[in-house]
RNA sequence: CGGGGUGUAGCUCAGCUUGGUAGAGCGCGUCGUUCGGGUCGACGAGGCCGUAGGUUCAAAUCCUAUCACCCCGACCA
C-alpha cells in the first residue's frame, strides 16, 4: 500500500479525551475514531491489526477442530429470560423494541442462541464432542465505558462453545482450548501474558483460567506466588494457612468512644488514633434469608465469593440497610458482638487475641479493647463463630501452596477466559442428548472467549508495546511488516523505492511505501508512531554506494544493506520474527 | 445513577470575571525556501462559539433548560 492511497491520520497532539497510553496512541496513530462514548470506528491501520489477530485466532480455532458459525447481533429478549441472564446483565443489556413492540436484545454473548442451535441439530452422543465458535461484535451497555477500546460498549469477541456428554470430554476440550489460547497469544507476539486461576463457577476445581496482560492501568487484580507455581485473580485467590487465636486475654476494659458520623475505617481510625490493622471491619449479609455477620481486619477486603462458599448459601446479598437496622444492627457502627442471634464468620487475621477497636453496635460509637472470648464467645454457642478465609488475598500473603511462597499483587487486563459452564445453559434451555442407553442427558458445556480489540489495546498498554516514539507492534499483528521511508520521493530515490516496493510485494510482504511529499523527519516520526516493525530508508546518501538502510523499530541502530539484498534481508527478518514470536 | 469538569477552526487551547459582530499554535491549500528525525517565511481557506429559550439596543460572554463528551465514585458499615 502506498501511504498516499491510504488514510492514516496521525496526530501530533494527544486528544484531550484520552487518558491512558493505549487510547492516546490508538488515536494518534490513526487506528480508531470515536463515534460516541464507548463506540469506535476502526480506520485502515487499526482494522488491519484487528484482521491479523482474527486470522490467527481463526487458524488456531480451526486447528483445534472448532467450527465457525455466525449469529445475529440481536436476539429476542425471551431467550435471555429463559436462562435468567436478562436479570444477570441488568442495565448492561442493550434492549430495543421493534415495530411490533417486541423487545430485542443486542447480544452481550451468545450462549442461549448457540445452545438452541446445538439443541436443534444435535441429538446423539455420537455427534459429540462439538466445538462451535464465532468472531462477532458483542454489545454491552456499560455503566461507564472508559479507557478507549478497553472498556467499550461494542467490541469484537471470539467466543467458542463446546458440548460434551461427560466430564472427561469437557476436560479434554478445555485443555485443547487452553493450549490453543497459548498458541494464539504467542503467535500474536503478545507473549508477556499471565495465566491465572479465575472464579471457578458451577463445577469447581481449576475449571476457569484467565489470560491476563500485566499493566498498571488494568482493571483486574491478580496475585502470583514468588515461587512461580500459583497465580490467581483476586476474586478467586486463596490464601495459605494462617493461624488464629480467639481465646486469648483481653487487652483492657471495653471502652466506648464517641465517633459521630464515622462510618468508614479511615474516619474511625483517624478519630480513635488506631491503625487499620487493629480495627475490625464488620459487615452484615443475608445468606438465604438469614442474617450473617462477616468480620475482616480493617486493612483487608471481604471477598463475597469466599463468604458465600463458607456459608454454603445459594444466595448471598449485603444486608438492606433499612431492614438490617430494623433487625437491630447499628449499620455503620456494627461490631462482632451484635445484639442479634446469627452466625459470625471471621477471617483468621481478624480472629486474633490482640488489641482491637470495632463498632459498638450503637449509632455513632465504637469500642476499644474488644476481645473475642470475653465479648462474644462467652455469650453465644460455640458453633456460631466460624473462622474461615473470607477475604481478598493481598500483597505479602502466604501462597496457598503452603510452600513458603509469598503472594505478589499486580494489575492486568483480561484478554481471554476459558470456562467450564457445566449444564447451566443446557438445563435452563432444556437441551439434552441421548446417551448409549438411550437416556436423555443434559449436555455439558465449556465456553472460551477472547476480546479481540483488547489484544490491541492491552499490548500497547503493556511495557513492550510502546515507547516515547509511539507503538511497537509485534511482527505478526503489525498493520504492515515493512515501511519504506523515502527521504524524498523523486528521481533516483523514487525509482529505487518503487523497485524495492514491487520486490517486497512480490515476495508476499505487507509493505507500506511512504510516498508522501513530506520532510524526512515527518516520515520518520510517523513510521515510529504507527509502530511498523521494519523500516527501510531509501535516500541519496545510501544510493551513492547502492545501499539502503534497514532498521528495526525496536533497535537504536540501522544496518546498511546492498540495495539488491534488501528485500531478501527483510524477508529473512520477518520469517525470523514470526518464528520466535 | 451520585459528584466534578469540559463543549469556541480538523487537533490542542485562549477569549467569558468587566456583553460591543472571533483569536493563537499545530494541521490544511498556494508560492518561495529548506531538505536524513515533526524546516523557515509570505499569502490563504476554514467556526450559525454544543442546542433551544430568555435578559439586552447588542450575547461566545449573563440567566434557564437541554444534549454530548471526559474524570471520580457507586454495596468494604
Amino acid at each position: 500500500m502506498r501511504w498516499s492511497n491510504s488514510m492514516i491520520p496521525t496526530l501530533r497532539e494527544v486528544p484531550s479525551e484520552a487518558v491512558v497510553p493505549s487510547h492516546q496512541l490508538m488515536l494518534r496513530a490513526g487506528l480508531i475514531q470515536q463515534v460516541a462514548a464507548g463506540t469506535y470506528s476502526y480506520l485502515p491501520l487499526g482494522w488491519r491489526v484487528m484482521q491479523k489477530v482474527m486470522d490467527i485466532i481463526r487458524e488456531e480455532m480451526n486447528a483445534a477442530e472448532a467450527v465457525e458459525v455466525f449469529m445475529p447481533a440481536m436476539q429476542p429478549i425471551e431467550s435471555l429470560e429463559r436462562s435468567g441472564r436478562n436479570v444477570d446483565y441488568g442495565d448492561n443489556l442493550f434492549v430495543l423494541t421493534d415495530r411490533h413492540g417486541r423487545a430485542q436484545a443486542l447480544s452481550p454473548t451468545h450462549e442461549e442462541v448457540i445452545t438452541d442451535m446445538f439443541g436443534a441439530f444435535v441429538k446423539s452422543y455420537k455427534q459429540l464432542p462439538l466445538t462451535l465458535y464465532q468472531i462477532q461484535t458483542k454489545f454491552r451497555d456499560e455503566f461507564r465505558p472508559r479507557f478507549g477500546v478497553l472498556r467499550s460498549r461494542e467490541f469484537m469477541m471470539k467466543d467458542a462453545y463446546s458440548f460434551h456428554i461427560d466430564e472427561g470430554s469437557l476436560g479434554a476440550v478445555y485443555q485443547r482450548q487452553y493450549d490453543a489460547y497459548c498458541r494464539i497469544f504467542d503467535r500474536c507476539g503478545v507473549d508477556n501474558y499471565v495465566i491465572v486461576e479465575a472464579e471457578s463457577g458451577p463445577i469447581g476445581g481449576s475449571a476457569s483460567h484467565e489470560f491476563i496482560m500485566p499493566c498498571e492501568t488494568g482493571e483486574d487484580v491478580i496475585l502470583q506466588s514468588d515461587k512461580g507455581n500459583y497465580a490467581a485473580n483476586v476474586e478467586k485467590c486463596e490464601i495459605g494457612e494462617r493461624g488464629h487465636e480467639l481465646a486469648g486475654e483481653a487487652t483492657g476494659e471495653l471502652e466506648q468512644v464517641h465517633t459521630p458520623g464515622c462510618a468508614t475505617i479511615e474516619d474511625v481510625g483517624k478519630i480513635m488514633k488506631v491503625k487499620a490493622p487493629h480495627l475490625l471491619k464488620t459487615m452484615v449479609y443475608e445468606a438465604d434469608g438469614s442474617w450473617v455477620v462477616a468480620v475482616v481486619r480493617g486493612d483487608h477486603e471481604l471477598n463475597e465469593g469466599k463468604l458465600k462458599e463458607a456459608t454454603g448459601a445459594s444466595v448471598l446479598v449485603m444486608a438492606d440497610e433499612a431492614r438490617a437496622k430494623e433487625a437491630g444492627f447499628a449499620i455503620g457502627f456494627v461490631g462482632p458482638h451484635v445484639p442479634v442471634s446469627c452466625k459470625t464468620y471471621v477471617d483468621p487475621d481478624a480472629a486474633q487475641a490482640q488489641f482491637w477497636a470495632c463498632g459498638a453496635n450503637e449509632a455513632d460509637h465504637h469500642v476499644k479493647h474488644f476481645n473475642w472470648q470475653r465479648d462474644l464467645l462467652d455469650h453465644v454457642d460455640d458453633d456460631c463463630v466460624i473462622v474461615a478465609d473470607i477475604r481478598n488475598a493481598a500483597e505479602g500473603d502466604p501462597s496457598p501452596k503452603n510452600d513458603g511462597g509469598v503472594l505478589r499483587e499486580s494489575r492486568g487486563i483480561e484478554l481471554g477466559h476459558v470456562f467450564k459452564l457445566g449444564s447451566k445453559y443446557s438445563d435452563a434451555l432444556g437441551v439434552t442428548v441421548l446417551d448409549e442407553q438411550q437416556q436423555a442427558r443434559p449436555v455439558l458445556m465449556g465456553c472460551y472467549g477472547i476480546g479481540v480489540n483488547r489484544i490491541l489495546a492491552a499490548w500497547i498498554e503493556s511495557d513492550h508495546g510502546r515507547d516515547e516514539g509511539g507503538i511497537i507492534w509485534p511482527m505478526a499483528i503489525a498493520p504492515y511488516q515493512v515501511v519504506i521511508t523515502t527521504i524524498k520521493y523523486e528521481g533516483e530515490v523514487q525509482a529505487a523505492a518503487d523497485a524495492l516496493y514491487d520486490e517486497l510485494l512480490a515476495a508476499g510482504v505487507d509493505v507500506l511505501l511512504d510516498d508522501r511529499d513530506e520532510r524526512a523527519g515527518v516520515k520518520f516520526k510517523d513510521a515510529d508512531l504507527i509502530g511498523i516493525p521494519l523500516r527501510i530508508t531509501v535516500g541519496d546518501r545510501g544510493l551513492k554506494s547502492d545501499e539502503v538502510e534497514l532498521k528495526a523499530r525496536t533497535s537504536e541502530d540501522a544496518e546498511m544493506v546492498a540495495r539488491g539484498d534488501a528485500a531478501a534481508r527483510a524477508v529473512a527478518l520477518i520469517e525470523e520474527a514470526l518464528k520466535t514470536s
